[in-house]
RNA sequence: GCCGGAGUGGCGGAACUGGCAGACGCCCGGGACUUAAAAUCCCGUGGGAGUAUAUCCCGUACCGGUUCGAGCCCGGUCUCCGGCACCA
């Protein structure tokens, strides 16, 4: 009979439709697991190989658990709010609705195809009115403990999405999405206030089992640094207030820089006897993009506020003040101290003023260059703290600061606040109410969910307003608070929002009363495990720990972080190792795959392709080769003798294999799991396997190429499915030899291998060795000064001329 | 610049805790089957010397070190990939 894989991957895909064999229930037998995929956004373009890797990879994992006995949660949903909907839905003039519903069709059978056993009861999708009412909900309560605020800041503005961007967003002074210029604007914006969890994002990674690249990626992006707000008083009054992570080097601090932003530049604009030409560079630098402002990294510019000048605390010096866009308004407080001896950047625009560099931290030489080491230098030139280390110094700076009421130890961070508005239609409406007299009220719960209007363009403006504030009977109406008349918020929320908290939802999906019921959060609260992009590490990991925090402080969810463990697969890339990508051709589509190899061969395939978390690229003769071994596999299905107990010439190496494939599964090493499997096949080709035999292996190959082990276990007669048989053991006694092979090395050389009973001590092994001619040959004429044995492996002579 | 990660055959990649480098697969070569091709099966396949055997030499980016023994550990160099980037 032929391997009819199209045949069989329906049967079966229809059989665990029709017995919901996947179907999971909250409080089920067996210890709880809950798996957890990133959920896709339900593009125009279908499935990309790119989802097929994480998802396999999950389902892999998850169908081994489910045989181990536990109770597995593998849920799917659609994160289908977002520009390219909205995009496609301006130019096709199509509902935003109508196309995801389409788009969701074609990704949810296309998912089917693949054969994943996610539980399709719990889908869930973040444009449902069911589901956004809780999103809404969510931000209720973030609003109702201080932490969304409207503020008007310069944000990252998309000059093609015409829309604003989280700093998380915009990747080389660009737009992540759509590459298009980002350049800075003056907005009112909703903001949530994530830096306030700064502290507890970072403590709490400790405790997570995460890959420590994420880990790292993380803790940069959070920024974490220590040091001291020092008060510098100034000749105009106001005391002017600096962060610095180097207090120690406060004697050598010859000059200070504030922003172009800076509240004093404007307070201190009557006492400048250069004052146009600082309101010049101020509007230069207002002007200047990100980009363009970065990109002047070389040259530092910069110009003297002449009419101020500021006191340094310890030496009681007069300095210069300049404004420099090198000096950021938006991290510690807009200001700094300059000590060009010991700062990079200091250094070059004291080089280029010509201003005074005094070195106060030996050990490197501040005429050629800033020396900016901690670990070894002593103090100088610095008064009561000459001769201490740096470390000394920091702290008995910041003790004296704090006696003399100068300045306190401080700890800033790169983090900021959330940029949460964007003016576009396809998102959630943030549920505010703007009054005249109460100012933002906050729409009541029983309002929620509040749906986005029908309108008639969905075109983003040009002034920077969502399209949505052209419905004037939907923005128009009364105030929550007072009964007057008030207008709706017409930001939407970014598509981050519904993605915080999903993995709380398919908890417990159907829920009307609260986004999941308590029961169900405690159940299955943490998600176990959770594969994911690296591309998400800073946006969505970072900002659903955040908001996940925030519901386990107000007592809804019960764990103080969402995912316990978080692992991240490399991409897949193109034939030649290039990016796959539309304009270069070399797009894989799994579908055109499971036409022609069928959906066990693509799984195959995809968890062989190489190391799971590195990146590799596409190869249609390597699939080739999955698919043979599944024809083979096949073969072997139809000439299995009978037998109730492993034959013994394959005995061990089952063993072998179990053990392999249980533990390279768990560890992500799909290749090699499936490596183990192949060498089976070729044992059992060679030697012959009988039905004990078969069943092992198709037991170790189920999580991989489903489909086409329940038609072979079907075939051969084992009862139930294999996919929800008990997973096989393996037996320690079954993985020694009885005999090994030996590799003799005559002064560290390899000579060749002997074969020796397992666990032979270093007599046996140098009778075996000395049997081989090439040793003895080499020890004629020579002594043997030394015997090295590495039991069952090695054996190492070190010989010289007798 | 800073922080990560990685360099192994023609290719994707294996290699436990320092112990026979190259598992498994692809490609390629040879053979069987076939009228023929495809498919399938068998054999070979790191490089070199050598007589197709035997045997020997070289080989995990580069230079050096530790060790009986290094792809793996240490010091230095080069290259590539990812992240951050005037964060004081």
């Amino acid at each position: 009979m032929k391997y009819e894989f199209d045949r069989i991957e329906k049967k079966w895909r229809d059989r665990w439709a029709a017995e919901k064999t996947y179907a999971v229930k909250t409080g089920g037998s067996g210890k709880k697991f809950y798996a957890l995929v990133e959920f896709p956004y339900p593009s125009g373009h279908g499935l990309h190989v790119g989802h097929a890797r994480p998802y396999t990879a999950m389902d892999v994992v998850v169908r081994k658990h489910r045989m181990q006995g536990e109770n597995v949660l593998f849920p799917i949903g659609w994160d289908a709010f977002g520009l390219p909907t909205e995009n496609y839905a301006i130019a096709n003039k199509i509902h935003p609705v109508k196309v995801t519903e389409e788009n969701v069709k074609v990704f949810k059978n296309q998912l089917q195809m693949l054969g994943y056993s996610f539980d399709w009861d719990r889908e869930v999708n973040t444009t449902d009115p069911g589901y956004m009412k809780w999103t809404q909900w969510i931000f209720l309560k973030l609003y109702e403990h201080g932490l969304a605020y409207k503020a008007k800041m310069p944000v990252n503005w998309c000059t093609s999405c015409k829309c604003v961007l989280a700093n998380e967003e915009v990747v080389d002074n660009a737009c992540e999405r759509c590459g298009s210029p980002v350049v800075r604007k003056e907005k009112s914006q909703w903001m949530l206030k994530i830096t306030e969890y700064a502290q507890r994002l970072l403590d709490d990674l400790e405790d997570l089992d995460f890959i420590e690249r994420v880990k790292i990626q993380q803790r940069n992006w959070i920024g974490r640094s220590t040091g001291a707000n020092v008060d510098f008083a100034t000749t105009a009054g106001e005391t002017l207030q600096v962060y610095t992570t180097r207090p120690d080097t406060l004697f050598g601090a010859t000059y200070m820089v504030i922003a172009p932003e800076h509240e004093y530049v404007k307070k201190w604009a009557d006492g400048l006897q250069n004052f146009k030409e600082v309101q010049a560079y101020c509007e230069q630098a207002g002007r200047k993009s990100d980009f363009e402002r970065t990109e002047m990294v070389k040259e530092k510019t910069g110009v003297e506020l002449k009419g101020v000048r500021a006191i340094n605390p310890v030496t009681g010096n007069e300095i210069p003040v300049f404004i420099s866009d090198y000096v950021l308004s938006t991290y510690g407080t807009g200001a700094i101290m300059a000590v060009p001896g010991h700062d990079a950047r200091d250094w070059e625009f004291a080089k280029k003023f010509g201003l005074p560099i005094i070195e106060v931290v030996a050990g490197g030489n501040v005429e050629e260059a800033a020396f900016t080491d901690v670990e070894t230098g002593k103090m100088v030139n610095s008064g009561f703290l000459n001769g201490l280390e740096v470390a000394e110094a920091k702290k008995k700076i910041v003790e004296w600061l704090v006696a003399k009421k100068l300045g306190e130890a401080k700890v800033n961070y790169k983090l900021r606040d959330w940029v949460f508005s964007r003016q576009r239609y396809w998102g959630e409406p943030i549920p505010m109410v703007h009054c005249p007299k109460c100012g933002y009220v906050p729409l009541p719960e029983d309002q929620l969910p509040l749906s986005l209007p029908e309108v008639e363009s969905y075109e983003p403006t040009d002034n920077g307003e969502s399209p949505i504030a052209a419905i004037r009977s939907w923005v128009e109406t009364t105030c929550p608070h007072c009964g007057g008349p008030a207008e709706r918020e017409t930001d939407t929320m970014p598509q981050w929002a519904g993605s915080s908290w999903y993995f709380l939802r398919y908890m417990d999906p159907h829920n009307n009363e609260a986004l999941a019921s308590k029961e169900a959060l405690d159940y299955w609260s943490p998600v176990d495990w959770y594969n994911g992009g690296m591309e998400h590490t800073t946006l969505h990991l970072l900002y659903s720990r955040f908001w996940h925090k925030f519901l386990y402080d107000i007592g809804v969810a019960p764990t103080k972080e969402p995912y316990q463990k978080r692992t991240s697969h490399g991409m897949i890339l193109g034939e030649g190792g290039e990016k796959m990508s539309k304009s270069r051709g070399n797009v894989v589509n799994p579908t055109d795959i499971i036409q022609q190899y069928g959906a066990d061969t693509m799984r195959m395939y995809i968890m062989f392709i190489g190391d799971f978390e590195k990146a590799a690229p596409w190869s249609s003769n390597a699939v080739k080769g999955c698919k043979r071994f599944l024809d083979r596999v096949w073969n072997l299905s139809e000439s299995v003798e009978p037998g109730e107990k492993y034959s013994p010439s394959n005995e061990k190496a089952i063993h072998k294999t179990i053990k392999k494939v249980t533990e390279d599964i768990e560890a992500m090493k799909f290749n090699t799991a499936i490596a183990a499997l192949m060498a089976l096949v070729n044992d059992f080709t060679a030697n012959g396997a009988n039905k004990a035999d078969m069943q092992a292996l198709l037991l170790l190959l189920s999580p991989f190429a489903p489909h086409i082990v329940e038609e072979i276990w079907e075939w051969l007669d084992f009862s139930g499915m294999a996919c929800v048989h008990a997973w096989p053991t393996w037996d320690d006694g079954m993985l020694t030899e009885d005999v090994v092979q030996m590799a003799v090395q005559i002064n560290g050389k390899f000579r060749g291998t002997v074969s020796v009973p397992a666990d032979s001590g270093e007599e046996v092994a140098l009778a075996a060795a000395k049997g081989l001619d090439k040793v003895a040959r080499q020890l004629e004429g020579m002594q043997i000064v030394k015997t090295i044995l590495v039991k069952n492996k090695l054996l190492n002579l070190l010989i010289r001329p007798a």
